[in-house]
DNA sequence: AATATTATTATGTAGCTACTTAATATTGTC
DNA sequence: GACAATATTAAGTAGCTACATAATAATATT
């Protein structure tokens, strides 16, 4: 039985993945090598080092030099997420987008704030609070900073016609970024603000970017009840 | 300027990064392609295409064929996140870890369970409710439902002693996941199984997989207050 | 002018060779 | 027996050729 159609290396790691879903290999057993793999499939071991590379990205089995390959003993779950600006996620619910601004001012920023971008003392930044609507209502409230010192063309742009996240999206693109997701209950002024009740359990997106060892921007995206974030692997 | 060092696949998607980071690149912009990029660097096409092939990955390029390569007009933030068994959780963070069963007993599914798996109509299925302890404290809540009619040995499984999770984790792969995350209020019953007051914001992971088009189970995870998840791209 | 056909182009993939590197096993020495 | 030096192994990377494929541009046909 061996068919040799053209094989890609899909097929391979599709094959090779089926080997653990029917029991086969199991958490903790090692592959014969690649070169022998390549071999019994009738491919070249190019093909089997992109399959089990694709298979070790993705968390299925554990590579080392020597040691060969084996299935992961301790599988874990690696899901990736891509987080859109929110005028796409509203229209791609088929809603209509909205922008508020809030408020855009300098401040001197709390601690907290300051160590989410490796600072380590408190300095001046713009404070950008904004709203992000659907179909008129409140999808979105942001809560950002921006780090001037590294970003002053910000200063110059209209936040009232333009969202500052979008502007960041299109004039500085980033390098590095550090994500938070958390739950946290509408204290007053965020009931107040995006017109929920008090004490609402709501979906925080924490995002915070850099520019090499420059800090950009953090952000604090606070979303409606009953938000999902959703991912399928 | 043709400083010809080995040049590894990575340094050139740094490099080619770099023409993004520093603005010579901006969203929308087309790249030469690739030969012409391996030309001026001294690489080969192979490596060009390795590096862009992974900057594509990461949403940061956009590739056609024909079309050529270009800067996404509209970047996005994509993340991985690695979602551990609750015992690696608990031991990373330097606790220790204990588990409780609540309750473990065939029940028919709720319909928006039944949905989940993808099934018309609900079914018999195993329910698991257990607590995952860090240094003898609620860490987390899970609310499992195990299709049996895809994993029959489950219910062979002593499962005071061992947690579902980790059983199917080491003894049932999937081939499809589903992730959401989400905040919920603790209701009456979570307060008093959790320990926390009603109305807390929780952070609650829902995950549902298959093995190919068969159900395996869905969970849902509730986390205790305060909890986040964490990445760094 | 509108449509269908064909050619061109840039990326995608498969396979090859050769060399590098990290981890392990073996051997040699004290 | 303990330790250091050396050999071996299997994955990782770089570069090459050749061909496949999808999208677009150019051309021919009606």
């Amino acid at each position: 039985m061996t068919i040799t159609k053209r094989r890609s290396w899909q097929d391979v790691r599709d094959e090779i993945h089926g080997w653990i879903l029917d029991g086969q290999m199991a958490p903790g057993d090692r592959f014969e090598r690649d070169e022998d793999i390549a071999t019994r499939l009738g491919c070249s071991r190019a093909t089997v080092q992109r399959a089990m590379g694709d298979l070790a990205e993705r968390g299925v089995v554990e590579r080392r030099r020597k040691g060969g390959t084996r299935v992961r003993p301790d599988p874990v779950t690696r899901a990736t997420f891509d987080i859109p600006i929110a005028r796409h996620e509203v229209e791609a619910r088929g809603g209509v987008y909205g922008y508020q601004l809030i408020q855009a001012a300098l401040e001197k920023t709390p601690r907290p704030v300051a160590a989410a971008l490796d600072l380590r003392a408190p300095v001046e930044m713009l404070r950008v609070e904004a709203l992000h609507l659907m179909d008129g209502r409140v999808f979105l409230y942001e809560d950002r900073w921006v780090f001037t010192r590294t970003v002053p063309e910000i200063l110059t742009v209209d936040l009232s016609a333009e969202s500052a996240n979008e502007w960041l999206v299109h004039n500085k693109p980033y390098s590095a970024c550090d994500l938070h997701f958390s739950a946290q209950a509408a204290d007053g002024y965020l009931a107040g603000i995006m017109g929920v009740e008090a004490g609402a359990a709501l979906f925080v997106l924490n995002r915070t970017t850099w520019s090499g060892d420059a800090p950009i921007t953090t952000v604090k995206a606070v979303h409606m009840p009953g938000y999902r974030m959703v991912t399928r692997v």
